[in-house]
DNA sequence: CTCCTTATTGATAATGATTATCATTTGCAT
DNA sequence: ATGCAAATGATAATCATTATCAATAAGGAG
């Protein structure tokens, strides 16, 4: 049931219709798969979600649209240093909006939102100068923090 | 001629204690060329350099000796987005501090050091927020922007 | 200074996430 | 309805990183 290419997302049909050529069906489950999903997920973690409902989808089909989101902006990738990727939708209402904290020792990932409108004032201004200094089109932003968690501190 | 762990090492000799058990020729080495450059380097650049003085050297352990740093947080580990971790040595002193930029279509990656001061202050207090809520002892922290260069933009 | 324990090394094989390939299928403009 | 290019799914290939293991060397004890 693909219509135009992103008619109904209402989040950014613009910028889908800027990742893809056309609209379909494993496109749409990857979408909303992520737009269900309130934290990040790796591209496998993805592949088996949609797969529950559309067997059908092939794990090669999930990275290409994964990569063309990440390429315009609409998903944010995030490497927390276990060497897989982790993907998370950019809304544009800031719904969810969060940062990492993540343990160097043991990996632990802590999404946190305190702070955010504070980092998110900051980062409007610096986006602005680079934009003008570096003639760059920023469409998002990764900002996170690395140490020992409270468990890590105490094992020495 | 290894000493007592981080002895030779005037920037974090403790830290460097607490990353080694041992001080070892390679390890020196790799800590040397860490600290002659100014910019990131991939495991295998840094496998390069160090190969040219001290030809024995095999990649493992380049990549043992940059876990361990990057725990202590003696280093800090970047991905750019080519599935390659690029890494650089935290200069106590802040010389030389930067964030990054990066293009997500072509992957070029600008470090910048404007608005450093204002992010670095908002950083810190952050932190501190951080540290207290959620029991973190916070080591290094990462802020990047993606978005298109100028060359990108008009290549549609 | 020498010995001894054990951390560390280097070579190499293994791993595993991601990417490339290619024949087949499908979206969608005309 | 038709045709062509875009997209798919299966699978092979890639390649950065990690695990393995016998050999080496750091550095504390005596």
């Amino acid at each position: 049931m693909p219509g135009r290419c992103g008619s109904q997302y209402a989040d950014h049909p613009r910028r889908i219709c800027a990742a893809f050529r056309r609209m379909t069906i494993p496109r749409q489950a990857i979408l909303d798969i992520l737009n269900t999903s309130k934290h990040h997920m790796s591209a496998e973690d993805i592949y088996l979600a949609v797969h529950q409902f559309y067997p059908q989808i092939g794990l090669a089909t999930v990275y290409r649209t994964l990569e063309l989101l990440t390429q315009e902006g609409l998903v944010s990738r995030f490497e927390f240093g276990d060497h897989k990727a982790r993907y998370e939708i950019v809304r544009s209402d800031q719904t969810h909006h969060h940062h990492h904290l993540i343990c160097i020792k043991c990996g632990r990932v802590v999404e946190y939102s305190d702070f955010i409108d504070e980092e998110l004032d900051l980062i409007k201004r610096v986006e602005a100068g680079l934009t003008e200094k570096y003639n760059f089109n920023i469409k998002t932003h990764l900002i996170q923090f690395y140490g020992l968690c409270g468990q890590c501190q105490i094992q020495q």
